[in-house]
DNA sequence: ACATAAAGTCGACTCTGGTCGACTTTATTG
DNA sequence: CAATAAAGTCGACCAGAGTCGACTTTATGT
């Protein structure tokens, strides 16, 4: 679940710096505090600017001299949300661990993350990966750091000859974001029911990326056969959805 | 661009059969048609539910009785014309090229339909990929019929021994939607400026699935060429959009 | 200390998506 | 051909997001 303290730590801690008077914008806290419980009470569409306003201690018009649309606070609150999951991202790391483990658990970590909320996760996975227009999510230093973490992964695993030399590692990244937008995306469809089933779905994909098409034959079989079972449910659970 | 003419035929055709009164439901039609028009001339949130029913010849309330949300309208919409899309990418298939070729044939004839209406495609992506708990896309029987295709062209691959026999079929298959999501993702994040490179990544990608991860050094020097332009560019426009 | 500008605040308003309930049309049945 | 039910239609309304302009507080210059 979301906690409350770290969002405003960071907002405080990251913009303002000289002018003492700024701490007015101590409103700008007041609001953010109060969304992050309101949406987490009651969810983002069932809280009304009014209520998010008198929470915070101010009439409804005052918010949007800190905000321009609703969209943005939610959006505020997830950017600092997910700058601090990756401080813990960071501690969890063990740097010496098989690479696909690294890669699996990195990615699982992140899933269960974003997806601790269910309908936080779904909106702020809609804004980051189809922004709108006039969306700037600030998060590029995020999505920065989240490849640099990944890289170094790939290129520990390359020193350690888990890759070969002559790999090119930024296709690769790419790749491996790929298979993990495609986890959250079939979470959110129904088809992966919790982080279990995703992460078997994950080292699968993640093996048969690094070690051919045929990995899974080759590896554990106790992986392959947990495969093979979530294989049937999701066939079964697209023909229970459809009938 | 969109066509109206295919969204009404397909409506038509799909529902009803015997009860002539249901003719009546030509109303269905005039939304649909309104919708199409609007939507693309002024864009979907710039067009009013007043707007629109007075366009279709009723009143407002009354669109009510045949769509429960806006957004339903929207994704109806949708619906019908990713269903004529894969009609016609029926046809264009070649189901003697080269198994890499057909997949990224696939994926790019798709990526171009689906954006060739940027908010459309945006909003449609949003919705499919991460859909809201009352969100029943009835697109079910699209996903089977995109799924068999992909079957169909990875089995033939299989017969003409392009991929291993033992080969995981389905877990491939993800895979390979894996990759056609992240190009989506990254078209919309600016990343990606054109179709064209957009078949230069997927390319790539395809490749490094299916032949290994080193397979761009073992391929067609222009192909490798063509991809490291690409990701000059990349790191260019992911450092401009920061500063 | 005072004047003036700038920033912050908010009540009242607009606009739009969606609902309600009364009204009109069409179909059914004896 | 009524009588009655069912479906379709819509004016009037509601709630909530976002705007406007007047008012209040704070900062600045003299």
């Amino acid at each position: 679940m979301f906690r409350i303290s770290t969002v405003v730590d960071f907002a405080e801690k990251s913009c303002m710096a000289g002018i003492r008077e700024q701490k007015k914008s101590a409103t700008r806290k007041a609001i953010l505090i109060a969304a992050v419980r309101l949406f987490a009470e009651k969810g983002v569409e069932q809280t009304s600017m009014e209520e998010l306003a008198r929470a915070a201690g101010i009439g409804k018009a005052t918010i949007y001299g800190y905000f321009s649309t609703k969209k943005e606070i939610f959006l505020a609150y997830c950017e600092e949300e997910v700058a601090y999951a990756f401080s813990i991202l960071e501690r969890k790391q063990d740097e010496d661990a098989p690479l696909t483990e690294q890669l699996v658990g990195l990615m699982i970590a992140q899933l269960t993350y974003v997806t601790s909320n269910r309908e936080f996760g779904r909106l702020f996975a809609r804004e980051i990966m189809f922004p709108g227009e006039q969306t700037t999510l600030a998060s590029h230093d995020l999505d920065r750091h989240y490849m640099q973490r990944l890289m170094g992964a790939l290129s520990r695993g390359q020193g350690r000859s888990e890759l070969p030399a002559d790999c090119d590692l930024l296709l690769l990244m790419g790749h491996l974001h790929a298979l993990y937008l495609f986890s959250l995306s079939l979470f959110y469809q129904g088809d992966l029911a919790n982080m279990d089933e995703a992460e078997i779905l994950l080292r699968a994909l993640v093996m048969q990326t690094l070690n051919g098409l045929t990995a899974l034959l080759h590896a554990d079989t106790q992986e392959a056969e947990r495969w093979e079972e979530l294989k049937l449910i999701f066939l079964l659970r697209r023909h229970l959805k459809f009938e």
